[in-house]
RNA sequence: GCCGCUGUGGCGGAAUUGGCAGACGCAAGGGACUUAAAAUCCCUCGGGGGGCGACUCCCGUACCGGUUCAAUUCCGGUCAGCGGCACCA
């Protein structure tokens, strides 16, 4: 053993012999638990910063205790390699995008993550932008379009003017590029899109099943989801006779309609205005709002705005005839695109009817205080008893919204439904660096989907970045020109490539088997090792990667290929790492490479400073004198065990003799309390705490020297703590095992267990309360029985100056605790 | 506006089931070692008061109130910060 810790000698000897050695590859073993950690794989953006290697740090943690608790632990490695860094380092810098991302990989696999001394079965690395992950995602797309939940329409569409894209609906926002934070705009396009919606139920009903999941992230998901349960009712056109379909949550409402609202998109329009005096006013007023952006468009403070159609509809409820209003706030994309409008009982019809002076009718009334149309302020939006609203009068709006509902399907003038807020995903990119769509159009067959065997669709590679003009797919005729697989007659390939999230959404089933040629994944591999027991990423992924993956291990469970309704059963989303107030991000300029930090404390520190200066779900303020502290810390450990070394190698670790040895009994505290700490919600923080207390101990215990006869102790603790250290600063304890003699890696050594008894205390320090404040303590044997307590308590002399003479009302007892006098 | 989370020393944080508030670390101050410095080791370290002193008393977990023998912990209200949703019919 050296006499100084020295880690840059020992972690590249570690790192070597794990590498040389495959110490954790890992294959199925039906005879051990398997678990499954997953760390969300970074996209490979060239440098990364200690800002992205907590998460590995923490999946590290997490699957070097499990191994040493005896599991077949699956702890891989990837890289979300697809995406428009890539083509945009090809645009500035003329590197192809392949180029760019593979040297990327390299580098951050290399000289960044490995250095990290993390535990990965590199055996296993899966590279989402080669031919061989991204044909699955053409494989997969086909299948979902044979099952009609990949499909092609013609709609608006969110565009980010600056990515030159398509983007979904989860990667908008507040109105502005997820990536970029441009403002979107709309554009028609024919996209593809994938039917998540036809998921929306069992996506929303499953929640209830992630019961590892932050409660956050489920909110935010059921949100985003966003079912709500009403009817449609029609309303028929006067003198149209045309129905104009509505929907609503509130059918209690529907006898206080005055007037209705359409989108300005409404298809039904033209054939309302069609004749009006109103025709150019409305067309002029549509054109105007239909050319706002998105973010101004859903923007709940714009005022509201809107013009008299000309038409009337009726209330199939009350044969009333009502105005029909052209609306700025009304969405075609959400329930019929037309609503009814209550002005008395809805906020934003009470603002509409205010400015354009339509009337208000009032159908539920307030019980406290009645209301009338004059005086309202606002809408009144609680419950109350119903009012002209013929025979639904004087129930309860509450049973009156289910008895209107029944009314309205009996009298077939509509029917109860339910509307999502959830949009289906729209896939297409118009950019080169993606999975290509495999589909080819053909003038003779139409849409035709690439033949299996023709898979992978590859992406050229003869193609000119220029960052003007159309896509390099569209610009490439030697891609797009190809033959029809059905008629063999001239056709064209789809030029789109997916959305990259596509990749992401089933990668966790490839790492179950990453060399499988003849399908995805293979069925048996990912029966053994999925769900994913254990899964770690940022927060930002609560509406996008997290709720595709779901939806994609549907759609893969549906296909008959996986067994299993979700992917994930347990989620922590790691807290971000901050510097100077703010996010490490490269913009900021406040990043600290792990490269800088390894080089001077080693990866051990870096590891041991991220673990311990937070719990792992709160942010993370990264703060050198910290670092300094962790890398003290390993000293100290070193230092004392390099004292001892020569005397406790000729003796064997103590056993259950040594209980009553305070520092024997230390250690199995420590080992309980870390276990625990890990076992509870992975609080390594205070888990490391509990290694500093120990080996503060060790220090006390050591301070005037030891005799022989304390060796034995001694070499347990230092055993103990060496072990217990091991999945936090694993290089380190790979050396101190070593030369405690072991000749096999401390990764597969077995977790310690605490000794029940050493624990026990003979003796325990009771405190004494009167009228429940501290006034001394007693050390009493363990087992004393409540009347000695009592009797002990009320002979203590701080009792008697507090108590005042007076007789005790209650003495309440907690054993092993807390004696409270009450006077 | 609605929903959720958070609020503890100079700082990061701990207190697991209602039972000693501030574990552990950082910073700071003092001391030892040294020609000196670094490193290391030891001590002090929430605020205020009293005592020469071993000590001791009061206040204190954003704020106000409640329940309880006992509240950082449970309940009600207020304030602040963060996050999500939001013209969704």
């Amino acid at each position: 053993m050296e006499e100084r810790y020295d880690p840059k000698k020992i972690e590249e000897r570690w790192q070597r012999f794990w590498d040389q050695n495959k110490t954790f590859k890992v294959t199925e073993d039906a005879s051990r638990p398997k678990y499954y950690c997953l760390e969300m794989f970074p996209y490979p953006s060239g440098r990364i910063h200690v800002g992205h290697t907590r998460v590995y740090v923490i999946g590290d943690v997490v699957a070097r205790y499990k191994r040493m608790r005896g599991f077949n632990v699956l702890h891989p490695m990837g890289w979300d390699s697809f995406g428009l860094p890539a083509e945009n380092a090809a645009i500035k810098h003329g590197i192809h995008p392949e180029k760019w991302t593979l040297e990327n990989i390299a580098y951050m696999r290399d000289s960044q993550l490995k250095r990290m001394g993390l535990s990965y079965d590199w055996d296993r690395e899966v590279t989402t932008c080669l031919p061989d992950y991204y044909r699955w995602n053409q494989w997969l797309f086909i299948k979902m379009y044979e099952k009609g939940l990949a499909y092609k329409k013609r709609s608006y569409v969110n565009w980010c003017p600056s990515c030159a894209t398509v983007l979904a609906n989860e990667q908008v926002e507040d109105g502005l590029c997820w990536r970029c934070s441009s403002v979107v705009t709309h554009r028609e396009l024919e996209q593809w899109f994938f039917k998540i919606t036809a998921y929306a139920e069992e996506l929303l009903a499953h929640c209830d099943t992630l019961t590892e999941w932050p409660e956050r992230v489920l909110t935010m998901q059921r949100n985003w989801i966003g079912k709500s349960i009403g009817v449609e009712v029609d309303f028929t056109v006067d003198g149209l006779g045309e129905k104009l379909q509505i929907f609503t949550t509130r059918p209690d409402t529907l006898f206080g309609v005055t007037f209705m609202s359409i989108a300005p998109e409404h298809p039904m329009l033209d054939a309302l205005i069609a004749g009006k005096k109103q025709a150019d006013e409305v067309r002029a007023f549509c054109q105007r709002v239909m050319r706002l952006d998105k973010a101004a468009r859903t923007d709940g403070k714009q005022e509201k705005e809107g013009v008299f159609t000309g038409a009337y509809a009726v209330n199939p409820l009350n044969n009333e005839k009502v105005p029909v209003w052209v609306g700025n706030f009304v969405l075609m994309e959400y329930g019929t695109g037309a609503i009814m409008s209550v002005p008395a009982h809805d906020q934003r019809d009470f603002e509409f009817a205010k400015k354009y002076n339509l009337p208000v009718r009032i159908v539920i009334q307030n019980a406290g205080k009645d209301l009338n149309t004059a005086a309202m302020k606002e809408a009144y939006v609680n419950d109350g008893a119903m009012t002209s609203s013929g025979p639904f009068d004087g129930i309860s709006n509450v049973q009156g919204k289910e008895k209107v509902a029944d009314y309205v399907e009996k009298k077939k003038i509509g029917k109860r439904t339910k509307n999502w807020r959830l949009r289906d995903w729209g896939v297409s990119r118009q950019r080169y660096w993606g999975t290509p769509i495999p589909i080819i159009y053909c003038d003779a067959c139409g849409t035709v989907p690439v033949p299996e065997d023709q898979l992978p669709v590859k992406l050229p590679t003869d193609v000119a970045f220029t960052g003007k003009g159309l896509s390099p797919l569209v610009e490439s005729g030697s891609f797009s020109e190809t033959k029809c697989p059905k008629c063999g007659g001239p056709a064209r390939r789809e030029t789109d490539t997916m959305d990259t999230f596509v990749d992401s959404s089933w990668y966790f089933l490839r790492y179950c088997s990453p060399k499988e040629e003849k399908a995805p994944f293979d069925k048996k591999a990912a029966g053994y090792w999925m769900n994913v027991d254990q899964y770690i990423g940022g927060i930002e992924h609560a509406v996008l990667h997290l709720l595709y993956a779901r939806f994609f291990t549907k759609v893969i469970r549906d296909l008959g290929l996986y067994e299993g309704d979700e992917p994930f059963q347990r989620l922590l989303t790691q807290g971000m790492v901050v510097k100077d107030g703010a996010k490490m991000s490269k913009s900021k300029g406040n990043v600290v490479p792990p490269d800088v930090i390894i080089s001077k404390y080693g990866a051990d520190t870096a590891r041991l400073f991220a673990l311990f200066a937070a719990p792992p779900e709160r942010d993370l303020e990264w703060n050198v004198q910290g670092v300094d502290g962790a890398y003290r810390f390993l000293h100290r450990i070193w230092t004392l065990i390099y004292k001892y070394h020569q005397g406790i190698l000729k003796v064997k670790a103590a056993a259950k003799e040594a209980q009553g040895d305070p520092l024997y009994r230390k250690t199995h505290l420590t080992i309980k309390k870390v276990t625990e700490d890990i076992e509870r919600e992975f609080h390594f923080n205070t888990a490391i705490a509990a290694l500093m207390e120990m080996v503060n101990e060790m220090y006390e215990y050591t301070a005037d020297g030891v005799s022989e006869n304390k060796l034995p102790v001694l070499r347990s603790a230092i055993e103990t703590l060496t072990l217990l250290i091991a999945p936090f600063a694993p290089h380190f304890a790979e050396e101190l095992w070593e030369s405690l003699g072991n000749k096999t890696s401390i990764a597969n050594a077995a977790w310690p267990q605490h000794d029940p008894e050493a624990i026990v205390a003979k003796s325990v320090t009771v405190v004494v309360q009167v009228n429940g404040k501290v006034r001394s303590k007693l050390t009493l044997a363990v087992g004393t029985s409540d009347k000695d307590i009592e009797a002990a308590a009320l002979a203590d002399p701080k009792v008697k100056e507090h108590t005042n003479g007076k007789a005790p009302k209650k003495v309440i007892i907690v054993q092993g605790k807390l004696v409270n006098v009450v006077v």
